[in-house]
DNA sequence: CCCAAATTGGTACCAAAGTATGAGGGGATG
DNA sequence: CATCCCCTCATACTTTGGTACCAATTTGGG
């Protein structure tokens, strides 16, 4: 509605400017021009108003959860007294050498070669030497068996976070 | 870049088209309308197409928003031997579908795609979009995380095995 | 000193994971 | 019936992960 009368009125002022001014050919170009441009804005508000109440939506929604208090709703956890414990004799079966145990450490926190790179002032490709040899080592062929694994092991440092 | 370009070869084609049939004064007014048409149409494809990575933004932060307080005040669960709680409130927040959730149990048990697909008689195609939505859901980037957010979250459900 | 193991990194290659997009069917809901 | 959401699957593509092999350097012990 709102936009066929604007496509209309837009004609109008076109026509009346063409009488006033009377438009010489080679000016179609900018005309159409401005059309476009003007349109394609137009085009845009247009999305953009009604995409917007999608988003607020969006937003309510989640700004509603958000209110609800979370923790309360977790059933009380018993707490892990027992700190996880690092299996020393496990871990020397294993024949890991420091480095990979670093990695290894790394590793179980969930971080990609690119991280633990970072994180050890590695270059990615020595992460994967060590990561291909701790998959070997562990006797798996992923990292996430690997991580299965290592906790199964208990060969995880006192210190590391258990998310 | 392509917009402009866009632009540029309609311009050409209108004044090919004008070299060709001689426009008559009256039809300015239909090209007029066509390319503001046109190029209305091209103005809500562009912004839908950009506001959908907006929306997916805003999305993401404000549920990092929400999760941050989840993972931080919920001791960390220590060790496996503890029976995983299922937070059934956690979970219906996320939105999942019945399908991601149970794709979701497979993944957390470590499992590849393809024996996710093979566990549940899927297509890895199919696997494989279920798992990107579930990344998107628990916003995080890669099997891993997914896995570690879920123990977070405790929406692991109580008969899956945790080694 | 010399050897062996460890560490670091590189290339090359293949497999798996992840993203983007769309088609098509089915079920619920207005 | 139209519409929306879910599920399924596919193609095409990019990014990570993982393997294999090699090479330079370091380090500790015999």
């Amino acid at each position: 509605m709102l936009y066929g009368l604007m496509l209309a009125a837009f004609v109008f002022l076109l026509k009346w400017l063409q009488w006033k001014y009377l438009i010489a050919d080679h000016s179609v170009e900018f005309y159409v021009g401005a059309v476009a441009l003007l349109f394609t804005l137009l085009g845009i508000w247009g999305a953009s108003k009604l995409m917007r109440t999608q988003t607020r939506e969006i937003v309510k929604e989640v700004v509603i959860v958000k209110e609800v208090p979370v923790v309360k709703e977790v059933p009380p956890l018993r707490d892990g007294e027992s700190a996880p414990v690092f299996d020393k004799a496990a871990w020397e079966k294993l024949g890991l050498t420091a480095r990979e145990n670093e990695v290894l450490q790394q590793l179980v926190k969930g971080l990609s070669n690119a991280e633990i790179a970072a994180n050890l002032f590695l270059s990615i490709s020595t992460v994967k030497t060590h990561v291909s040899n701790l998959l070997f080592k562990l006797n798996v062929n992923s990292r996430v068996k690997a991580i299965e694994k290592a906790r199964a092991l208990r060969i995880i440092e006192p210190g590391a976070a258990i998310p």
